[in-house]
DNA sequence: TACCAGGTAAAAA
DNA sequence: TTTTTACATGGT
């Protein structure tokens, strides 16, 4: 077994702890952060590797170290590993620009004053983005969680070190040989089985180019490619752009979690319809996503609003 | 027991 | 064209 270790240099500010923390809900064979690490299977050009992330440095001047586990004796794999998780942990988005907008909102700077450093994670792949986000329409959070890790771990590769078994999201391949009545097994309706395999295939066969769309020229022509597919509709489509390409450009407006968010933080509890959620968004610019991040984060973590206004003073609740 | 939950496509009106 | 419905399952 071999044990490399490669030091990262965000560029700053960022957050280690803020930002990873996201993660402390995760399974431990698959995603996690527990006790100041990261810990995340990645595929590389020879294999699998376990990589754990922590931070030996500070906001202004984050120094990351990561240490990288192959299964029996792999070759050199931090090298390679540096790029993805700077990728996975997006480690090279300059906040600053960010930050200069949301200056000119009231709420949204109190909102990035509180959470200063933060960045959105992206997926290793604009697959697995996909795949999730649809698996997660309509139903609540914990239950998709519930069927993505049956997913993985029904599907997904296993790498195996110290006793204890890891996984990386199942590859395209794997899905598209499923029949609707496999997935439907872990809890996925029919329709839901079927949109999985029919777009593993699609992109197995090579007829979409998913990685090839985080390049696209803008914003519409990304939606469009997406919701072509069968089961992509606007809100999957958007969720796909922030969470597997880091683009920024696209709001999920029509997302319960965000509409409820924006009513707690910017509508004092008014209910937020996805038109109002747009039109506030608007005013943040090709921002508006990972506002929108930011958004739910200060929600989820009850963020205290109240000294410089924008709550609706309902009790602050303080998650773990 | 119901009803809701980070939607979507297909059927019905 | 617009509105309504079915879908799956784990919480509450």
């Amino acid at each position: 077994m071999v044990d490399q270790v490669a030091l990262l240099r965000p560029v700053p500010p960022y957050d280690f702890e803020l930002s990873a923390r996201i993660f402390a809900d995760g399974d431990e064979s698959f995603r996690s952060y527990k006790d100041g690490t990261f810990s995340h299977v990645i595929r590389g050009s020879r294999g699998l590797a376990l990589c754990r992330v922590s931070s030996t440095g500070s906001v202004d001047s984050p120094e990351l170290r990561l240490s990288t586990q192959l299964h029996r004796g792999g070759r050199s794999g931090a090298g390679e590993m540096v790029g993805k998780v700077r990728t996975l942990l997006n480690l090279d988005l300059d906040l600053r620009p960010f930050y200069k907008m949301a200056a000119k909102d009231r709420v949204l700077s109190t909102l990035t004053h509180g959470l200063r450093g933060l960045k959105s994670p992206t997926t290793g792949t604009v697959f697995e983005a996909l795949i999730d986000s649809i698996v997660e329409q309509q139903i609540s959070l914990n239950v998709a969680r519930t069927f993505e890790l049956r997913l993985i771990k029904k599907y997904g590769e296993t790498l195996r070190i110290g006793g204890s078994t890891y996984y990386a999201f199942p590859l395209p391949e794997a899905l598209a040989e499923t029949e609707p009545g496999d997935l439907r097994g872990l809890g996925l309706n029919t329709r839901k089985a079927e949109y999985v395999r029919d777009i593993a295939k699609a992109v197995a066969s090579g007829d979409i180019d998913l990685e090839g769309l985080r390049n696209a020229r803008n914003a519409e022509k990304v939606i469009q490619e997406l919701t072509s597919l069968r089961g992509v509709g606007r809100w999957t489509a958007e969720l796909v752009m922030i969470r597997g390409m880091a683009r920024f450009e696209a709001v999920p407006a029509d997302d319960l979690g965000v509409r409820r968010s924006i009513s707690r933080l910017f509508f004092k509890g008014r209910p937020a319809t996805a038109d109002m959620v747009r039109d506030l968004a608007n005013g943040w610019g090709n921002w508006r996503g990972l506002a929108a991040f930011y958004v739910i984060v200060a929600d989820l973590y009850g963020m205290d609003l109240r000294q410089r206004g924008g709550s609706d003073g309902r009790e602050s609740k303080r998650s773990k």
